[in-house]
DNA sequence: CTCGAATATTGATTCTTGTCAATATTGAAG
DNA sequence: CTTCAATATTGACAAGAATCAATATTCGAG
């Protein structure tokens, strides 16, 4: 059991979710939204979207309140630079840009990603 | 089946992964490195380097190059921004700011995020 | 306290994913 | 062509995650 450590993948991990990321998009679009309108924007039952919400509020990505009976869930003000200091570290060439360059003395024959090359 | 076919799920989900991650971070810093060398960063077999480069590959994170018998991999250049512009579409407050705010009349009970109230 | 609405939890099910051993493929060298 | 080194694929297995129906909890109203 490896139940990742790392704060990054964590973050990561509760945003790679079809129906998680449609959840936040509805909050970055209209700021805040009470629970019971999630239903709507992605296909799922309400326990469902109850257990992303969980998921999320876990992560530290999204934060609720209550008002009423009802709970309204607005992103954790840090959630958008976390994401982007990840981007950050991924930049290519963060180092040594030149000498990668230098590398290159062989076949040099390109590998594309789309397709696992199935024939 | 669903299958998700957002490509903004596709990456982060590429990502999510301690053991991707941790290749990506490599290539960070590297520049470049030969599929051979990531049995030390990760500490997984053989098979799963290369079933974790495959997919980092068709999520087009990555690009592969023959180098004799060796293959050497680099990151996409533009995976960086396009996280970025995931993580710029997170911004809290990207809508209606205001609203929000006066939004505030009733009970606030803030829910934190860290447990799920396990009692 | 009782009732109804909103949200959470439980348990079961199904699908997906990470991992490895074994084996195949590919390319360079002899 | 044969051999060796590097990478990829296959098949199997275990762990995890997403989903739902059913049920419990929580809160405000009356």
């Amino acid at each position: 059991m490896k139940r990742s450590l790392d704060p990054d993948v964590r973050l990561l991990s509760a945003l790679a979710d079809p129906t998680r990321l449609a959840i936040l998009r509805e909050l970055a679009g209209s700021g805040e939204v009470c629970a019971c309108d999630f239903g709507s924007c992605c296909d799922v039952r309400q326990p469902t979207v109850s257990h992303h919400l969980r998921v999320l509020r876990e992560a530290g990505v999204i934060v609720g309140e209550r008002r009423g009976t009802g709970i309204w869930y607005r992103l954790a003000p840090d959630v958008s630079s976390r994401l982007a200091e990840i981007a950050r570290d991924l930049v290519p060439g963060g180092l040594i840009p030149a000498a990668a360059l230098r590398q290159r003395t062989t076949t040099s024959q390109a590998i594309a990603g789309t397709a696992p090359t199935t024939a």
